[in-house]
DNA sequence: TTTGTTTTCAAACATCTGTTTGAAAAATTA
DNA sequence: TAATTTTTCAAACAGATGTTTGAAAACAAA
């Protein structure tokens, strides 16, 4: 099956219509009516193209993964074939970049991706278990070895913990998952635009990176 | 209603029940069933207590809400007591000793609170739309005042972009929303240990704020 | 066209959802 | 004690959930 243009029309707008639900509310609170219905094509193609709702998850994860691993990877391969080694913020830029990047086309899944990716660190659903590591272990791999050199001040386990708390900023910052919109009537920094949250960001993460170790 | 010691009693195995719950599996995941289960009480007595199941989400938070408050407005009243103005460092330190220190202290919900909390920003409940600037608008305006002045060097929007990044890294630390645990087999920084979280978080958090404005 | 395969569709499936009911039990008050 | 209120409980409620079915439609290959 979905071979023929006809199917793989199909199954792209259920992918389309459940990667904005899934990101909107969340896999449990999204309907396969709710897909499907946003999607115009009936209930049972769910399961005729991706077996299940899960099947379904997965495949809406599968699709964008692919691409932004390649992103980040290609743009750290840039940075290290250059003769001189690439410092901190020149590393966080390539992730950063690779981020941005993804959340400016469209065509890549846009924004949407990297707010998939900050709800999946707070609930991550089972069926990803395996296939996460399998994507991202060779580029988390990388960039953690990439800052381990930037930074030999700190070691393995600060790299660790300071690449986790990266990530953290980063990936709800791009998603605009802010505390602030939470906490108060009118925020004053309520922005998704990633060239913005970018130039924000980096600042920031790069004096983060380079602050003294916290062991003695 | 909820008067006598029994009355009491129940309730609060209700709420200890479901806080657990909503935490591990998110307010969509966990079902009514689920929680009188777990607290070993019948299926109405929810509604009985609590009205609804909205109604008792509020009440998970609304209990762990004003204690939370309290912790960091009493860490930064300490502060600005001083004859000396506050540094950045020192006021992420009283925010994240309240958060450190709720953490440590099962009767006022331990990290439980924390975790539910970096849930509520990735997806808030809309129940909570009027109560959470209520409960936290002035620890938040008091705590960007602070850092305002802190940090002369910054504008208020800057600002308010470093607060956001802050609470990102913090409330994912705390909550152990690692994306390691994610992307790796076998990743190195898996704790949740508030003290060991606190002070591997500290220099990068101060080093950050610190760091000079991104606006030109 | 005829044959075979792929894709759509309405309907029904069993199961789970949050909520309500009304009576029994327990606790409190008089 | 008896009268009254508070709290529990099993059962049922209507509606939503993901999934399956079997036939019709659309398409492709012969």
């Amino acid at each position: 099956m979905a071979e023929t243009a006809k199917a793989l029309e199909t199954s792209t707008r259920i992918l389309d219509a459940a990667e904005v639900l899934f990101v909107e509310h969340g896999f449990d609170a999204t309907s396969m009516r709710m897909i499907t219905q946003s999607a115009g094509v009936n209930i049972a193609a769910v399961n005729y193209y991706f077996g299940s709702k899960d099947g379904l998850f997965k495949a809406v994860f599968e699709r964008r993964a692919e691409p932004f691993a390649r992103l980040t990877l290609e743009r750290l391969g840039e940075l290290e074939s250059r003769d001189v080694a690439p410092n901190a913020r020149e590393i966080t830029e390539a992730f950063v970049a690779g981020s941005a990047e993804l959340g400016r086309d469209a065509s890549l899944g846009g924004l949407l991706f990297v707010r998939l990716m900050g709800r999946t660190f707070v609930e991550p659903h089972p069926i990803l278990k395996e296939s996460m590591p399998r994507r991202y272990g060779e580029v988390t791999r990388r960039y953690l070895a990439a800052y381990r050199r930037a930074l030999p001040h700190l070691s393995d386990q600060e790299v660790h913990w300071r690449f986790h708390f990266l990530t953290s900023a980063m990936f709800n910052a791009f998603a605009g998952n802010n505390v602030l919109r939470l906490f108060m009537d009118q925020p004053l920094v309520n922005a998704r635009d990633p060239i913005l949250v970018a130039r924000m960001l980096l600042p920031f993460i790069e004096a983060g990176l380079n602050a003294p170790a916290a062991n003695p």
